[in-house]
DNA sequence: GATCGCATGTAAGTGGTTACATGATTTA
DNA sequence: TAAATCATGTAACCACTTACATGCGATC
């Protein structure tokens, strides 16, 4: 069963924008996806070689004095229709890693005001992203107004809104609830663990 | 020999419950931290050889016939030291991987209704896991009632609540911006790129 | 009689980052 | 003069998954 090389298709869909050099693809991507994206030249480069190979895109060499030759790539149509076809293909759900879940479930272990710093750490994270979405919400309104791709890259901002004000809704409320503890938390105990024997609940 | 970062500390988290079996952790991990992270018996085996090889563990061998002796492993003082660290550690921001995004972010170059499909989809999706969390929260409140632990993990059962709530509100404002986009979509243009010459704003 | 649960583990592969090498040009 | 920007690329490493090997006993 072949997997999918998720990366592929995000050179993939950048290319789709306009004929790009590695360089560029880089830049493009931390400046539009980077918000729920990263690519490193380390796939870059070798996927944007194996595109070639696949015919999924053709490369023209633009000679330069001084600096390397830039390698100008371009989709083709063979590679504008394997887009498309991914585009098309449903998203499979992935449990991922949350690593401030990971430490809140072990956090009655010790004295509680340590996942209460942890969750204002969090908190301000949070909250810087939400301004800076906002920010990204008027430079986008402003800057691509008639981009027929405009709802679009609005759709994803809008994601990072909704995400944002979720957590630091749960961020409050969880601190309120944890803050309510008396102190004299830190101390191990013998306790069963939560989560087994559960009859066919979970999982 | 695999050098582990964060799977380490999901390992000696576990542990620090009570002492367990390699078997044992993958199944708690499941039941447990399911919703939020996930371990593979090729990460925990390797682990738990190199928790004891640094002292963080010790490991006693439990006879059994008929099938592979139990081997089961007990947290150190230095480990749970370890662990109680690694919990007091600032969580750092990790932009991530959202794939229906990137699948969004391309979408004007294609028929609408697709999107609106991967929409619905994804709705989906988040609402069986909306109805999931609350579930677990349930059983979690009438099993573990009075555990010192159980707001805790209460907590990160409401990090899901809130987040799938955020999400299908998310798709349905989506849903709805798009759905009034008049039909002829589709036609691949000549267009600028966004999210360039973004002065100092973005990343 | 098939498959699930128990129980161990490893080898190979995947998808990814980081650090490095090179070096001219522009900007602070 | 230090640094960032432009521009290419690779080798080494890292964390992690998947598939496999083994095999008994219980359940469907």
């Amino acid at each position: 069963m072949p997997r999918v090389i998720k990366s592929k298709y995000a050179v993939l869909g950048i290319l789709s924008l306009g004929p790009m050099s590695g360089y560029e693809i880089k830049k493009t991507i931390e400046g539009s996806l980077g918000n729920f994206w990263s690519e490193s030249y380390g796939q870059i480069y070798p996927i944007l070689r194996s595109l070639v190979a696949e015919g999924l895109a053709t490369s023209r060499t633009e000679e330069q004095t001084g600096r390397p030759n830039r390698h100008v790539y371009t989709l083709t149509d063979t590679g504008r229709g394997t887009l498309v076809q991914w585009l098309a293909e449903p998203v499979e759900y992935d449990v991922g890693r949350v690593e401030i879940l990971l430490k809140l479930f072990f956090g009655w272990q010790l004295p509680v005001e340590d996942s209460l710093t942890k969750l204002r750490e969090f908190r301000t994270v949070y909250e810087g992203l939400g301004s800076k979405y906002e920010g990204i919400e008027q430079w986008l309104k402003s800057t691509q107004a008639g981009h027929p791709g405009l709802p679009y890259w609005l759709a994803t901002v809008s994601y990072g809104q909704h995400l944002s004000r979720a957590l630091l809704a749960w961020c409050d409320e969880t601190a309120s609830i944890l803050g309510a503890i008396e102190g004299d938390q830190g101390h191990p105990a013998e306790v069963a663990t939560p989560g087994r024997k559960n009859n066919g609940r979970d999982d």
